[in-house]
DNA sequence: ATATTATATATAAAAGTTTATGTATAAATC
DNA sequence: GATTTATACATAAACTTTTATATATAATAT
């Protein structure tokens, strides 16, 4: 999967794997994210399945940066990925449920005490997609106009990473009070 | 991560890998599923560690159930784990927003039809949280009154569920919405 | 009649992902 | 002055997860 999101992303424009890297961090982490040495090594493999080519950038001081762009092979599986339909939900996996889920091992102390972690981790989260993954949306298409239909679609995804926080914190709150009352 | 869900899995009662998929499958699976081959080698693992011990449980017409027993090395891990607090949010990742992100490339009717497939898929998946497996919560407990604490942590992951999918398809309906008015 | 689903386990191979390690310098922070 | 963060790449090892294959029978659905 992690494949098709770098052709997705450097299908906007070239880049080298420590930029996608910071593309990814800002833009798509609460839906996808990776980590550099998976960055790296899946650019290598689709250099070498044809669907991207490098070249290396000399630089002084620093590292020279290896710069991919999508080949023709490339935009054309992107394409068929995208058209391809999705008929099933996915399916995630979220630590905090599963811990919680079997908690009842816990005292009521210390299932409080996690949630309330959780609750500041998710309140500052929630601050982060409405102001600045809002603002750097706007930024984009700011300077360059040509993005307002991609910049439609990210809008909607970043929509829904806010919604669903907001929905975390409420649940949270819901859930320390059940808790503090029933348990 | 799916070594602790079998160990909490376990703790209630002993277990053989065919089973454990069918409880998964039935109450954690909106946060953590597994497939059934994966479930048999870890089960394996844990016995290696030395956290479950298995017996073998011969049935005529049916192929012999082996049966899983955690130990007390596996309650003290079980319990180890649980008491250690998340501090980060868990990174989801989530095949629709990423193939949604990069959908520009797409015409809108298709970026539509494959909205509204989801659509369908969620709204059904929250008729099923909203009565199966509530329900499955409620038998539980009439028939095991100790799990009363359990059963309100469990009736707490169900509830995010239903919620999460309950914004789901409210997102999307905004989310076709504006795909048909802005696109 | 035939195909699918359910019961039950097991293993190999492939694919995907994380963790650890190594190199090198500049800038910023403490 | 010392440590951390940022820039930049690369690779090995470990771990996790999925896909495919094999076996065997009964019950159910088409």
């Amino acid at each position: 999967m992690l494949r098709h999101a770098l052709l997705g992303i450097l299908n906007y424009h070239p880049m080298n794997g420590y930029e996608i890297k910071q593309f990814m961090d800002q833009s798509t982490s609460h839906f996808w994210y990776a980590k550099l040495s998976q960055i790296y090594t899946t650019l290598k493999a689709l250099e070498q399945d044809g669907l991207l080519v490098s070249e290396v950038q000399p630089q002084e001081d620093r590292p020279d940066r290896r710069v991919y762009t999508i080949t023709a092979a490339g935009q054309t599986a992107l394409r068929a990925w995208l058209a391809e339909p999705l008929t099933q939900i996915d399916q995630t996996k979220e630590p905090l449920l599963l811990k919680l889920f079997f908690s009842a091992q816990l005292d009521k102390e210390a299932i409080l005490a996690q949630l309330h972690i959780q609750r500041a981790l998710y309140q500052r989260l929630l601050e982060t997609h409405r102001s600045q993954t809002a603002a750097l949306i706007k930024e984009a298409v700011e300077h360059q106009p040509h993005l307002k239909r991609d910049a439609l679609l990210w809008e909607s995804t970043r929509r829904l990473g806010e919604l669903s926080t907001e929905l975390y914190v409420r649940w949270l709150d819901e859930t320390i009070a059940q808790i503090q009352e029933h348990f």
